[in-house]
DNA sequence: AATAGCTATCGTAATTTTACGATAAGAAAC
DNA sequence: GTTTCTTATCGTAAAATTACGATAGCTATT
């Protein structure tokens, strides 16, 4: 059943999104593009490994990808997965 | 800042939707338009506890609602709220 | 080779989530 | 009034989440 693996796609996707911090990262990450992690310890109230931990959760639920800059790591939208995220939402609430 | 209230509020939404129990409840509700507790149960493969839990977590982010039909409670989606909720994640995603 | 800068990971504690069985609550039927 | 039916709530245990400081790892620079 391929709708089976929709739900579960949709509701790990869902789940991700279900704290306000990883929602603010990537409305940032929407409006600029890309960032580094330091970009987001600068501008959100919590400590650099609490960010860095959020941005593991949205890497493994496939909302965003890194490349690595040394010594930086940018990070932006998975285009693919954020689209596919996109169709499943509004498929569930058409 | 109202978007910082559609931002917790997408979160509190979203982290609603995310576990594939609700949303297989969320997608049954939507096919048949309201039900029962027992509906749930029998279509489900966890305990009758375990439903009336996600069912309360659903309501406490007013996705839906119930309505005492003595000895049954009916529900059904609660359409203001679903609505706000497609639109928070239709502008999140555009 | 040593230092500096950036970020992930570790270790940990507090809280929340998920699941279950058992029990309570409410109204209808007998 | 007692029984029956349906569902919520309680109590509980295991697992997951969230947060932090401290530490490790990886480059580039000095």
């Amino acid at each position: 059943m391929t709708l089976d693996k929709d739900t579960e796609r949709l509701a790990k996707v869902a789940k991700a999104l279900g704290h306000p911090t990883r929602i603010r990262i990537l409305k940032y990450l929407d409006n600029q593009s890309h960032c580094f992690t330091g970009d987001l310890v600068d501008v959100l109230p919590i400590s650099q490994s609490t960010v860095s931990q959020h941005l593991k959760e949205l890497k493994n639920a496939g909302l965003i990808k890194g490349e690595v800059k040394p010594p930086k790591i940018k990070y932006c939208i998975d285009q693919k997965n954020w689209k596919q995220a996109k169709t499943l939402f509004e498929d569930f609430f058409k």
